[in-house]
DNA sequence: TCGCACACGTTATAGCATAACGCAATTGAT
DNA sequence: ATCAATTGCGTTATGCTATAACGTGTGCGA
């Protein structure tokens, strides 16, 4: 996916994530932008809607939180699955790729005949930082 | 985790997520156990909680629902991860495990001084059936 | 000019989850 | 026997997450 111009709002909220040094709610990152206007979560949800469509932002299920891309550059998205280690601690995610997991997962997908569309591979415990 | 007794309320959601065909969300729980009593959400997420923690059921992060483990007399679930794909026509789900993916994923996280804790594993599609 | 697509703003509502209180039953030590 | 700690339960209220539904304005090609 080629990622258009950002309208005023999508530019917003992707600076916001682009900035902050955890994953953010929806809520979160609205109350950070009243300053600038936005007045209702809708304006908040519609702007990450195509952030996530154009792949420079993720949605981490298992916390209600986004965050930007760590790898805005790398095609790895088109082709595979992306993961993420959640520190429980202090909040700091780490997004990662890995072929050979991509692989056995598709593999046994393809066994299954199941036809993948979205993936989500989140690992949530304390970074090694934390864990000390 | 060996299974103590389940209590009348964990009893009563084990049996609804058990008979269900797919995931349910806590609210959904609630209603179909209304006739047995049920009155309030936190009945259903205080027996959800326990369930969970004895690993019975399990909790679908990217759809908020809950499903009846498919393997309880299987040990799987406390050395490797658990992984699910979710039809998004029919709501089936299928729990798996893959110990190359769970080695896979442990090694790099064991590389990065990651103490994993929880994981989410959850792949959203078309299962063969509505593929089709 | 018309129709359409798209972004936006606003209000209201739906859906998911927990806080905080109090009561009752159980257990286990003193 | 008594007290304290634990656990489950019921209820009310609240908070967090996400979307429905309506209307506005703007740009752009037929
Ligand atoms: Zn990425
Ligand atoms: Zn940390
Ligand atoms: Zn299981
Ligand atoms: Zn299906």
């Amino acid at each position: 996916m080629t990622t258009p111009m950002l309208t005023k709002n999508q530019t917003l909220v992707f600076d916001v994530l682009t900035k902050a040094e955890s994953p953010l709610s929806a809520y979160t990152i609205l109350d950070k932008l009243r300053d600038q206007g936005f007045r209702a979560p809708l304006q908040v949800y519609r702007a990450l809607d195509k952030l996530l469509e154009y792949g420079v932002v993720h949605r981490l299920e298992s916390i209600n939180s986004f965050v930007a891309c760590a790898h805005p550059d790398e095609n790895c998205h088109s082709h595979g699955l992306v993961a993420f280690a959640i520190c429980e601690s202090c909040g700091q995610v780490i997004e990662f790729h890995d072929h050979e997991v991509d692989h056995r997962l598709m593999d046994w997908l393809k066994s299954q005949k199941f036809k993948a569309e979205k993936s989500t591979i989140e690992i949530r415990g304390h970074c090694a930082k934390c864990a000390a």
